[in-house]
DNA sequence: TTTCAGTATGTTTTTAAAAGAATACTGATG
DNA sequence: CATCAGTATTCTTTTAAAAACATACTGAAA
């Protein structure tokens, strides 16, 4: 009813701990490339995203969760790679529950936006 | 119970309009400072923001808007100013009301979180 | 004991975004 | 009709983040 203009909510969102922002969907992506790919080398390229930064993510993930969410796997027959932990297999799952409870409610909630 | 590190869930939420994201909490904050001071240079001192990008995010609100959020006052005594319209006010009510709803929802329904 | 692909890590370069500087415009008021 | 503080706008500089580059290190397997 003279609502000319289309207006939506959009919600982001992510795991915050003492020393700051912990997780959120980009570093669950990566996670899910990895598990994808079995190293961080492919998971980067499969995200066009540099071997250097990818690899600064796992560890920063790594030291601030309670255990490891990555496994990695130094050397050896392929020079090794990367794989998920249960706990990073769990945060993945966790994560995207959380979002679309949290996304599901926004909608549900909000419409009719006029400004 | 063993969970030895404290975890958040963070919600950051914004309007979209056609053109990508219209009226984030960033806007809201320009546009209470405009109200609190009268005028954008001064909103800008306020928020430690430079004038020119101020100035830019009020234009851009203006135009996306079905009506402008803030009216400008040129030249004139005190050489002018800005001030807040019915939809300006409006907006930040909206935006705030449909935030705290969102972000009570989330804290409600997220806790125990272990990674 | 060489090869190999991936991990680990420091250094440099690019790039985009923010900040800053400079200048013109506006119009009520004295 | 000069003043003045804020709006309007362009141009330049700074800065921080990302990307790119370079180079060791690792260890199973042939």
């Amino acid at each position: 009813m003279g609502n000319s203009k289309k207006y939506s909510i959009e919600v982001r969102l992510w795991i915050e701990e003492a020393e700051g922002p912990f997780l959120g969907i980009g570093k669950i992506w990566l996670l899910e490339n990895i598990r994808k790919t079995g190293s961080i080398t492919n998971a980067a390229k499969e995200m066009k995203m540099a071997y250097r930064q990818a690899w600064q993510l796992v560890e920063e993930m790594n030291l601030r969760a309670e255990s490891p969410l990555v496994e990695k796997l130094l050397g050896g027959k392929g020079g090794g790679g990367a794989r998920l932990t249960e706990a990073g297999e769990n945060a993945i799952t966790v994560f995207y529950e959380i979002e679309k409870r949290i996304k599901d409610f926004a909608q549900k909630e909000v419409q009719n936006l006029k400004f």
